[in-house]
DNA sequence: TTACTTGCAAATCGTTTGCGATATA
DNA sequence: TATATCGCAAACGATTTGCAAGTAA
Protein backbone atom coordinates (compact mmCIF):
# COMPACT_ATOMS: atom_id res chain seq x y z
CA UNK A 1 0.00 0.00 0.00
CA UNK A 2 1.41 3.24 -1.22
CA UNK A 3 0.63 6.48 0.23
CA UNK A 4 -1.32 9.29 -1.38
CA UNK A 5 -2.31 12.69 -0.52
CA UNK A 6 -5.72 11.59 -1.03
CA UNK A 7 -5.51 8.19 1.17
CA UNK A 8 -3.76 10.16 3.74
CA UNK A 9 -6.30 13.32 3.84
CA UNK A 10 -9.66 10.89 3.93
CA UNK A 11 -7.78 8.36 6.72
CA UNK A 12 -6.93 11.97 8.82
CA UNK A 13 -10.68 12.83 8.44
CA UNK A 14 -12.21 9.64 9.21
CA UNK A 15 -9.78 9.74 12.28
CA UNK A 16 -11.32 12.99 12.98
CA UNK A 17 -15.02 11.90 12.98
CA UNK A 18 -16.62 10.49 16.35
CA UNK A 19 -19.51 9.22 13.85
CA UNK A 20 -19.17 6.96 11.37
CA UNK A 21 -19.73 8.29 8.15
CA UNK A 22 -21.19 6.81 4.78
CA UNK A 23 -19.14 7.30 1.94
CA UNK A 24 -20.44 9.97 0.62
CA UNK A 25 -20.57 11.52 3.71
CA UNK A 26 -16.84 11.35 3.44
CA UNK A 27 -16.49 12.37 -0.06
CA UNK A 28 -17.94 15.84 0.91
CA UNK A 29 -16.07 16.37 3.70
CA UNK A 30 -12.73 15.34 1.93
CA UNK A 31 -13.75 17.55 -0.90
CA UNK A 32 -13.05 20.46 1.19
CA UNK A 33 -9.43 19.98 0.97
CA UNK A 34 -9.27 18.00 -2.41
CA UNK A 35 -11.74 19.23 -4.94
CA UNK A 36 -10.86 17.67 -7.39
CA UNK A 37 -10.95 13.78 -5.54
CA UNK A 38 -13.71 11.32 -6.98
CA UNK A 39 -16.21 9.56 -5.46
CA UNK A 40 -14.64 6.06 -7.05
CA UNK A 41 -11.62 7.33 -5.43
CA UNK A 42 -13.48 7.71 -2.35
CA UNK A 43 -14.73 4.05 -2.53
CA UNK A 44 -11.03 2.33 -3.35
CA UNK A 45 -9.65 3.88 -0.46
CA UNK A 46 -12.16 2.74 2.14
CA UNK A 47 -12.04 -0.42 0.61
CA UNK A 48 -7.98 -0.59 0.61
CA UNK A 49 -7.85 0.71 4.30
CA UNK A 50 -10.22 -1.53 5.70
CA UNK A 51 -8.44 -4.96 3.92
CA UNK A 52 -5.49 -3.51 5.59
CA UNK A 53 -7.67 -3.22 8.82
CA UNK A 54 -6.36 -0.04 9.30
CA UNK A 55 -9.82 1.16 9.52
CA UNK A 56 -13.32 -0.89 9.97
CA UNK A 57 -16.50 -1.04 7.66
CA UNK A 58 -19.45 -1.53 10.10
CA UNK A 59 -21.75 -4.00 9.55
CA UNK A 60 -24.46 -1.57 9.80
CA UNK A 61 -28.37 -1.79 8.74
CA UNK A 62 -29.08 0.38 6.49
CA UNK A 63 -28.56 0.67 2.86
CA UNK A 64 -25.38 2.60 3.42
CA UNK A 65 -21.47 1.41 4.26
CA UNK A 66 -20.42 3.12 7.16
CA UNK A 67 -17.10 3.13 8.46
CA UNK A 68 -15.25 3.71 11.53
CA UNK A 69 -11.52 4.73 11.97
CA UNK A 70 -11.12 2.82 15.22
CA UNK A 71 -10.63 -1.16 14.09
CA UNK A 72 -11.59 -2.62 17.64
CA UNK A 73 -15.46 -3.80 17.54
CA UNK A 74 -17.60 -2.28 19.52
CA UNK A 75 -21.28 -1.92 19.41
CA UNK A 76 -23.13 0.97 17.72
CA UNK A 77 -26.32 2.85 17.86
CA UNK A 78 -28.35 3.35 15.12
CA UNK A 79 -30.59 6.91 15.04
CA UNK A 80 -33.95 5.61 13.64
CA UNK A 81 -35.01 9.05 13.11
CA UNK A 82 -32.00 10.22 11.13
CA UNK A 83 -29.73 7.27 10.45
CA UNK A 84 -26.84 8.86 12.28
CA UNK A 85 -24.37 6.49 13.99
CA UNK A 86 -22.43 6.21 17.01
CA UNK A 87 -20.41 4.50 19.63
CA UNK A 88 -22.05 2.44 22.46
CA UNK A 89 -19.58 2.21 25.50
CA UNK A 90 -20.64 -1.29 26.47
CA UNK A 91 -18.01 -4.12 26.37
CA UNK A 92 -18.00 -7.22 24.43
CA UNK A 93 -20.65 -10.18 25.57
CA UNK A 94 -18.88 -13.11 24.54
CA UNK A 95 -21.57 -14.97 26.18
CA UNK A 96 -23.60 -14.56 23.77
CA UNK A 97 -21.86 -16.29 21.24
CA UNK A 98 -22.09 -19.59 23.85
CA UNK A 99 -25.67 -19.16 24.03
CA UNK A 100 -26.63 -19.13 20.77
CA UNK A 101 -24.05 -22.30 20.02
CA UNK A 102 -25.94 -24.27 22.41
CA UNK A 103 -29.29 -24.01 20.32
CA UNK A 104 -27.84 -23.64 16.33
CA UNK A 105 -26.08 -26.32 14.46
CA UNK A 106 -24.11 -23.14 12.87
CA UNK A 107 -20.65 -22.89 14.06
CA UNK A 108 -21.03 -19.27 15.74
CA UNK A 109 -17.86 -17.73 15.16
CA UNK A 110 -19.37 -13.83 16.21
CA UNK A 111 -21.92 -11.59 16.80
CA UNK A 112 -23.45 -8.22 16.13
CA UNK A 113 -25.23 -6.32 18.78
CA UNK A 114 -26.87 -2.90 17.06
CA UNK A 115 -28.68 -0.90 19.52
CA UNK A 116 -31.30 1.21 17.77
CA UNK A 117 -33.16 4.33 19.53
CA UNK A 118 -33.50 8.11 19.06
CA UNK A 119 -30.22 10.48 19.29
CA UNK A 120 -30.62 13.62 21.25
CA UNK A 121 -31.22 15.85 18.51
CA UNK A 122 -34.14 13.75 17.29
CA UNK A 123 -35.60 12.91 20.31
CA UNK A 124 -35.41 16.86 21.16
CA UNK A 125 -36.63 17.79 17.49
CA UNK A 126 -39.39 15.29 17.51
CA UNK A 127 -40.95 16.27 21.28
CA UNK A 128 -41.39 19.69 19.81
CA UNK A 129 -42.78 18.86 16.61
CA UNK A 130 -44.93 15.95 16.89
CA UNK A 131 -43.38 14.47 13.75
CA UNK A 132 -44.07 11.54 11.90
CA UNK A 133 -40.48 10.49 12.16
CA UNK A 134 -40.14 6.39 11.91
CA UNK A 135 -40.39 6.31 15.76
CA UNK A 136 -43.45 7.86 16.04
CA UNK A 137 -45.09 6.32 13.13
CA UNK A 138 -43.54 2.61 15.17
CA UNK A 139 -46.02 3.86 18.07
CA UNK A 140 -48.72 4.48 15.42
CA UNK A 141 -48.85 1.52 14.56
CA UNK A 142 -48.84 -0.18 17.36
CA UNK A 143 -51.60 1.76 18.18
CA UNK A 144 -53.41 0.12 15.79
CA UNK A 145 -52.44 -3.53 15.29
CA UNK B 1 -55.14 -4.10 1.83
CA UNK B 2 -57.22 -5.96 -1.15
CA UNK B 3 -56.25 -9.54 -1.75
CA UNK B 4 -54.86 -10.60 -4.87
CA UNK B 5 -53.90 -13.86 -6.42
CA UNK B 6 -50.26 -12.71 -6.66
CA UNK B 7 -50.41 -11.14 -2.76
CA UNK B 8 -51.99 -14.42 -1.32
CA UNK B 9 -49.51 -17.15 -3.49
CA UNK B 10 -46.64 -15.26 -2.19
CA UNK B 11 -47.75 -14.84 1.45
CA UNK B 12 -48.48 -18.68 1.20
CA UNK B 13 -44.51 -19.78 0.03
CA UNK B 14 -43.16 -16.91 2.51
CA UNK B 15 -44.98 -18.82 4.88
CA UNK B 16 -43.58 -22.12 3.91
CA UNK B 17 -40.32 -21.70 4.27
CA UNK B 18 -38.24 -21.69 7.18
CA UNK B 19 -35.01 -19.89 5.74
CA UNK B 20 -35.20 -15.78 5.22
CA UNK B 21 -35.72 -15.64 1.88
CA UNK B 22 -34.40 -12.25 -0.52
CA UNK B 23 -37.31 -10.83 -2.52
CA UNK B 24 -35.10 -12.85 -5.75
CA UNK B 25 -35.14 -15.76 -3.93
CA UNK B 26 -38.98 -15.56 -3.49
CA UNK B 27 -39.46 -14.19 -7.07
CA UNK B 28 -38.40 -17.49 -8.26
CA UNK B 29 -40.21 -19.62 -6.15
CA UNK B 30 -43.64 -17.73 -6.76
CA UNK B 31 -42.80 -17.90 -10.56
CA UNK B 32 -43.13 -21.60 -10.49
CA UNK B 33 -46.83 -20.87 -9.77
CA UNK B 34 -47.15 -17.64 -11.32
CA UNK B 35 -45.15 -17.61 -14.77
CA UNK B 36 -46.18 -14.29 -15.55
CA UNK B 37 -45.66 -12.48 -12.26
CA UNK B 38 -43.25 -9.66 -12.10
CA UNK B 39 -40.06 -9.15 -9.79
CA UNK B 40 -41.61 -5.38 -9.59
CA UNK B 41 -45.03 -7.30 -7.94
CA UNK B 42 -42.83 -8.92 -5.36
CA UNK B 43 -41.37 -5.87 -4.11
CA UNK B 44 -44.54 -4.08 -4.04
CA UNK B 45 -46.27 -6.41 -2.02
CA UNK B 46 -43.45 -7.43 0.18
CA UNK B 47 -43.37 -3.54 1.24
CA UNK B 48 -46.97 -3.48 1.35
CA UNK B 49 -47.25 -6.65 3.36
CA UNK B 50 -44.58 -5.82 5.81
CA UNK B 51 -46.18 -2.31 6.38
CA UNK B 52 -48.97 -4.06 7.45
CA UNK B 53 -46.94 -5.80 9.92
CA UNK B 54 -48.32 -9.20 8.18
CA UNK B 55 -44.40 -10.11 7.27
CA UNK B 56 -41.17 -8.90 8.82
CA UNK B 57 -38.22 -7.11 7.00
CA UNK B 58 -35.40 -8.79 8.55
CA UNK B 59 -32.72 -5.96 9.22
CA UNK B 60 -30.18 -8.64 8.15
CA UNK B 61 -26.48 -6.95 6.72
CA UNK B 62 -25.78 -7.27 3.32
CA UNK B 63 -26.93 -5.66 0.36
CA UNK B 64 -30.02 -7.68 -0.20
CA UNK B 65 -33.32 -7.48 2.02
CA UNK B 66 -34.17 -10.58 3.30
CA UNK B 67 -38.09 -11.02 4.85
CA UNK B 68 -39.46 -13.32 7.23
CA UNK B 69 -43.39 -15.00 7.69
CA UNK B 70 -42.78 -14.96 11.61
CA UNK B 71 -43.46 -11.26 12.78
CA UNK B 72 -42.73 -11.98 16.81
CA UNK B 73 -39.20 -10.65 16.74
CA UNK B 74 -36.31 -12.84 17.48
CA UNK B 75 -32.85 -13.39 16.56
CA UNK B 76 -30.86 -14.80 13.76
CA UNK B 77 -28.29 -16.47 12.35
CA UNK B 78 -26.09 -15.68 9.27
CA UNK B 79 -23.40 -18.22 7.38
CA UNK B 80 -20.42 -16.29 6.09
CA UNK B 81 -19.77 -18.44 3.49
CA UNK B 82 -23.18 -18.66 1.54
CA UNK B 83 -25.68 -15.79 3.43
CA UNK B 84 -27.96 -17.77 4.59
CA UNK B 85 -29.98 -16.67 7.21
CA UNK B 86 -31.20 -19.27 9.76
CA UNK B 87 -33.44 -18.46 12.83
CA UNK B 88 -31.59 -18.60 16.57
CA UNK B 89 -34.09 -19.82 19.27
CA UNK B 90 -32.51 -17.63 22.00
CA UNK B 91 -35.46 -15.45 24.03
CA UNK B 92 -34.82 -12.13 23.76
CA UNK B 93 -32.91 -10.52 26.19
CA UNK B 94 -34.09 -7.01 27.44
CA UNK B 95 -31.36 -6.18 29.55
CA UNK B 96 -29.23 -5.44 27.13
CA UNK B 97 -30.85 -2.23 26.33
CA UNK B 98 -30.76 -1.28 29.93
CA UNK B 99 -27.27 -1.71 29.90
CA UNK B 100 -26.97 0.31 26.44
CA UNK B 101 -29.11 3.08 27.89
CA UNK B 102 -26.69 3.66 30.90
CA UNK B 103 -23.80 4.62 28.84
CA UNK B 104 -24.99 6.65 26.18
CA UNK B 105 -27.57 9.89 25.88
CA UNK B 106 -29.48 8.16 22.84
CA UNK B 107 -33.08 7.17 23.91
CA UNK B 108 -32.54 3.58 23.36
CA UNK B 109 -35.37 1.60 22.14
CA UNK B 110 -34.27 -1.97 20.93
CA UNK B 111 -31.82 -4.06 19.41
CA UNK B 112 -30.95 -6.09 16.93
CA UNK B 113 -29.00 -9.03 17.20
CA UNK B 114 -27.46 -11.09 14.68
CA UNK B 115 -24.89 -14.23 14.77
CA UNK B 116 -22.48 -15.13 12.19
CA UNK B 117 -20.62 -18.10 11.87
CA UNK B 118 -20.93 -20.88 9.14
CA UNK B 119 -23.67 -23.03 8.31
CA UNK B 120 -23.90 -26.67 8.39
CA UNK B 121 -23.28 -27.09 4.76
CA UNK B 122 -20.45 -24.93 4.41
CA UNK B 123 -18.80 -25.93 7.73
CA UNK B 124 -18.96 -29.66 6.05
CA UNK B 125 -17.80 -28.25 2.09
CA UNK B 126 -15.08 -25.89 4.21
CA UNK B 127 -12.87 -28.71 5.68
CA UNK B 128 -13.17 -30.77 2.51
CA UNK B 129 -11.84 -28.29 0.69
CA UNK B 130 -9.56 -26.06 1.86
CA UNK B 131 -11.24 -23.42 0.21
CA UNK B 132 -10.96 -19.39 0.60
CA UNK B 133 -14.21 -18.64 1.98
CA UNK B 134 -14.78 -15.83 4.29
CA UNK B 135 -14.03 -17.63 7.13
CA UNK B 136 -10.79 -19.41 6.04
CA UNK B 137 -9.57 -15.70 4.59
CA UNK B 138 -10.37 -14.46 8.16
CA UNK B 139 -7.84 -16.81 9.57
CA UNK B 140 -5.40 -15.78 6.85
CA UNK B 141 -5.71 -12.46 7.51
CA UNK B 142 -5.70 -12.68 11.73
CA UNK B 143 -2.78 -14.69 11.08
CA UNK B 144 -0.68 -11.93 9.04
CA UNK B 145 -1.55 -9.00 10.80
C1' DT C 1 -67.64 1.74 -10.84
C1' DT C 2 -63.82 2.90 -8.14
C1' DA C 3 -59.43 2.57 -6.87
C1' DC C 4 -56.08 -1.10 -5.70
C1' DT C 5 -53.02 -4.00 -8.08
C1' DT C 6 -50.52 -5.70 -12.02
C1' DG C 7 -46.70 -6.27 -15.77
C1' DC C 8 -43.41 -3.88 -18.01
C1' DA C 9 -39.73 -0.84 -18.62
C1' DA C 10 -37.24 2.97 -17.30
C1' DA C 11 -35.28 5.33 -13.40
C1' DT C 12 -32.78 5.58 -9.14
C1' DC C 13 -29.42 4.60 -5.57
C1' DG C 14 -25.16 2.96 -3.76
C1' DT C 15 -21.12 0.82 -5.28
C1' DT C 16 -17.70 -1.12 -8.47
C1' DT C 17 -14.84 -1.19 -12.51
C1' DG C 18 -12.25 -0.18 -17.07
C1' DC C 19 -9.61 3.20 -18.93
C1' DG C 20 -5.83 6.13 -20.03
C1' DA C 21 -3.34 9.69 -17.32
C1' DT C 22 -0.65 10.85 -13.08
C1' DA C 23 2.25 10.49 -9.22
C1' DT C 24 4.77 7.88 -5.65
C1' DA C 25 8.66 5.00 -4.21
C1' DT D 1 11.28 3.67 -14.09
C1' DA D 2 7.71 0.68 -12.58
C1' DT D 3 3.40 0.33 -10.92
C1' DA D 4 0.05 1.91 -7.44
C1' DT D 5 -3.27 5.24 -7.58
C1' DC D 6 -6.02 8.75 -9.77
C1' DG D 7 -10.28 11.08 -12.14
C1' DC D 8 -13.82 10.14 -15.07
C1' DA D 9 -17.53 7.83 -16.90
C1' DA D 10 -19.78 3.72 -17.79
C1' DA D 11 -21.44 -0.57 -15.69
C1' DC D 12 -23.55 -2.95 -12.10
C1' DG D 13 -26.98 -5.11 -8.74
C1' DA D 14 -30.81 -4.22 -5.84
C1' DT D 15 -34.80 -1.68 -5.43
C1' DT D 16 -38.30 1.74 -6.71
C1' DT D 17 -41.43 4.06 -9.71
C1' DG D 18 -44.51 5.82 -13.78
C1' DC D 19 -47.80 4.26 -16.67
C1' DA D 20 -51.48 2.09 -19.04
C1' DA D 21 -54.14 -2.10 -18.55
C1' DG D 22 -56.45 -5.45 -15.51
C1' DT D 23 -59.15 -6.91 -11.53
C1' DA D 24 -61.26 -7.24 -6.79
C1' DA D 25 -64.82 -5.37 -3.99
Amino acid sequence: MRESRQRRILLEELRALTSHPTANELYEIVRKRLPRISLGTVYRNLQVLSAAGVIQEIDATGTQKRFDGVTESHYHVRCLRCGRVDDIPVDAIPSLDRLAARGSNYHIMGHRLEFTGMCPDCARECEATECLCPVNRRNLHAGRS
